[in-house]
DNA sequence: AAAAAACGCAACCGCTACTCA
DNA sequence: TTGAGTAGCGGTTGCGTTTTT
């Protein structure tokens, strides 16, 4: 090509437009028409480059411009419109009168995308998220919750019924089994997990005949088995309750990997660790734990490293847990403080457990393991 | 009340497609 | 057929505003 950008002459002024530039660029049009963009500058007396005279005139001038709020009726077209057609922003543009293709794409990457979000659909493909990355995000998330929670008081089964330590037991399995080769995901507890219901002792069940055997737990896990069995039907809960539960999901998530390693790790810092927390995340075929350490749940900070299939063997930087630990562990050795926040009874909880549960049981999903 | 972080939007940049000589 | 000029598109950036700490 070579052609020189339109707008590299100097003295060509950008960035915002003062009101006296608009009228003049408006009465120009008024009375002209646009013509040649390129030509227009000069002829309307406008020290601007054309393509930021279009532009303006597009985006904001026209006359038939639409301004405020898109309603509803609007916000579902684009998103129908999106599903079929992509990120062809001016093509969506033509079925909404009084919108700009600008508009729509900011609108687009402002609010709908992260409202498609918390409802658990893809925003790209608009169809459920069900990739094994965040199946793992919604583990982990638990599995945090359960650490955090045992952090208070391991061993008190009132305060962790026998129904939450049988499923965050499990889950320590389930993540086990998808990031140990020497595991293969066992096909009849596959069929459970994919039961309509299923009670806590048949959690237990599995647990005690697949997982200890091994080495994936410890013997806490009698505490489920031998207290009352209760009902735990996951499967009822409805999905129009998910868009908190994926909001909870993303925010942590977000909050652990958006942040850098410090002194709250090593203790070098002002504020040292008072928890601990590992986090589990799939790299391409390598698994990635990050192991965090804060002052407060949802904070954490992180020191991130990975290996491939071995994360049993990554080093617990900031608590010195034995390696071997580290996918079983239920507790850490600090205190925590502010473990109230976090409530394994919750909603948000029991539609993670749906979700993890709908999404375990199909076929697809133990191909991926 | 001040500082920091998050948010939202207008404008810009770079690329491609189209037109025309 | 080729290449210059132009318009349009989608991604990205910068900055003012709002919210949170």
């Amino acid at each position: 090509m070579g052609r020189a950008p339109c707008c590299d002459e100097d003295g060509i002024k950008k960035g915002p437009w003062t009101p006296e530039e608009d009228q003049k660029l408006v009465d120009f049009i008024q009375r002209n028409g646009h013509g040649s963009w390129r030509a227009l500058p000069k002829l309307a007396g406008l020290n601007r480059c054309g393509k930021s005279c279009r532009l303006r005139w597009t985006n904001y001038l026209r006359p038939d411009i639409k301004r405020g709020r898109f309603s509803d009726e609007e916000e579902q077209i684009i998103i129908k419109l999106h599903s079929h057609m992509g990120n062809k922003w001016s093509a969506i543009a033509t079925r909404l009168p009084g919108r700009t293709d600008n508009e729509i794409k900011n609108y687009w990457n402002t609010h709908l995308k992260k409202k498609l979000l918390q409802m658990g659909i893809d925003p790209v493909t608009h169809k459920p998220r069900t990739d094994l990355n965040h199946l793992l995000g919604s583990i982990t998330h638990l599995l945090m919750a359960s650490n955090l929670g045992n952090l208070m008081n391991p061993w008190d089964s009132a305060l962790m019924d026998a129904a939450q330590l049988a499923k965050m037991q499990w889950l320590q399995s389930l993540l086990s089994m998808m990031t140990t080769s020497n595991n293969p995901p066992n096909m009849e507890a596959m069929n459970l997990m994919g039961s309509p219901a299923f009670t806590d002792r048949q959690i237990s069940e599995f647990l005690r005949s697949n997982c200890q055997l091994n080495g994936l737990l410890d013997g806490s896990l009698g505490v489920a088995h031998d207290l009352m069995p209760m009902q735990s039907n996951f499967s009822n809960l409805g999905t129009q309750q998910l868009p908190c539960l994926y909001q909870a999901l993303d925010e942590s998530c977000a909050s652990l990997e958006g942040q850098e390693a410090s002194g709250a790790i090593d203790g070098s810092g002002s504020k040292a660790p008072n928890y601990n927390i590992n986090h589990y995340s799939t790299d391409n075929n390598h698994m990635v734990m990050s192991s965090c350490g804060g002052t407060a749940p949802g904070i954490p900070t992180q020191t991130l490293f990975s290996s491939s299939s071995e994360i049993v063997k990554a080093e617990a930087v900031q608590d010195h847990v034995n390696p071997t630990e580290i996918s079983t562990r239920s507790s850490a050795s600090t205190t925590f403080e502010g473990w109230g926040e976090l409530n394994l009874d919750d909603q948000a909880s029991d539609y993670c457990w749906a979700d993890i549960i709908d999404q375990t049981s199909s076929p697809s999903w133990r191909n991926d393991l």
